[in-house]
DNA sequence: AATCATTTTTTAAATGATCATTTAATTTTT
DNA sequence: AAAAATTAAATGATCATTTAAAAAATGATT
């Protein structure tokens, strides 16, 4: 019974054809008519769904952030322990569904665009402390808290710093490489020598 | 005797109003009249100098690695050992004169905009493999070979995600702390339990 | 020092291209 | 027939770049 209207299907089109065509022509430079093309249909019924180009990307974001958001739940659910759910978060990040070229792409030159919209920047301000606080929670049971905003910033700065280059290379991304980089990251992390228990 | 020519002068006040209003506005958004206007010049002079808007934003980043590889050298001449050589690559990045907010933006903005434009991508293929090359030989007596690419990129990574998350908060930059950091990390890489003799 | 021709630097205004957005009409769906 | 979806064409704004002219610097010659 999932009759889905033309509004919503249209509005998930666009939002992929965004992706693509982003990710093909660059964030500034694509244009209404590029997207638009990427499905078929013409710029200005951009226009009559999303009102405007920058609404249709800050869409396009905050869809990748819903993907996001519901990813990082899933691992959660199953992660055991701190070490587990602190893994989860790159896990999210990394996951195949969401870890892509044209994601990568649209991230970086999102974020990169962000400092200079009102709207963007809140977005960008939201999603940084969402995830940083998901960083303090699942670091406060492992790094005592002198360290711990120092290997926080660390871990966040390389998952950053992954995105920005795969967004470069166009070489094939491997999100199981990722994570197993990302995992032996967390090792070192853990195993400084304030070492827990871990 | 540094009887500077005009040309010289003009070339190195269009690169430092370029940075600027580039931090100011984006590097999509901003102008030729904005860049101009920042030393009290006019957007055609700019072609005068640069031949197109896309020049001057070419030379500006050459400026800007230009500044990176000397200052490399400057803390490679006084590294003693590969830790310290490894450590030198950080201090440069981090360079109080070359870590600067408006170095950030620039430099964040330039390489998201790199995929997109075959002169900006060759000089981006031309710096990452300078860095990498670079990481590579000071972990070469520092980490065994199995580990060795992974430290690497764990570095890399991070060092490019530092960069994009000042790029973005636009509170006070800290070289120090950005350094302090750097070194944490560091001490993490070499301390994972394949343990060379530091 | 002064004059004037030459070259260099600078600018104001014109050009032309590109786009996002709007509008008004058409097609499709209900 | 009414409403919703789509489009082609018009609009208007913004810019990089070009052009042609003006202003400043240079320098050779008195």
């Amino acid at each position: 019974m999932t009759r889905k209207k033309i509004r919503d299907i249209r509005h998930e089109e666009f939002i992929v054809a965004a992706l693509e065509a982003t990710h093909k022509r660059g964030f500034h430079a694509v244009t209404m008519s590029e997207i638009a093309a990427e499905i078929g249909a013409t710029a200005a019924s951009i226009n009559y769904y999303f009102g405007s180009k920058d609404q249709l990307m800050f869409e396009t974001m905050r869809h990748l952030l819903r993907i996001l958001g519901t990813t990082h739940k899933q691992y959660l659910d199953v992660a055991l322990d701190p070490k587990d759910r602190l893994r989860a978060i790159f896990d999210a990040h990394f996951d195949p569904r969401f870890f892509t070229p044209q994601h990568c792409s649209f991230w970086v030159q999102f974020w990169s665009a962000a400092p200079y919209s009102a709207h963007l920047e809140r977005l960008h301000r939201i999603n940084q402390s969402r995830v940083k606080s998901h960083f303090r929670a699942e670091l406060a049971p492992l790094v005592p808290a002198p360290f711990r905003e120092t290997m926080r910033r660390i871990l966040q700065s390389y998952l950053d710093g992954v995105w920005l280059s795969v967004a470069q290379a166009d070489r094939d991304i491997d999100p199981r490489h990722a994570r197993q980089e990302a995992r032996a990251l967390i090792e070192l992390v853990l195993s400084a020598e304030f070492g827990g228990s871990n």
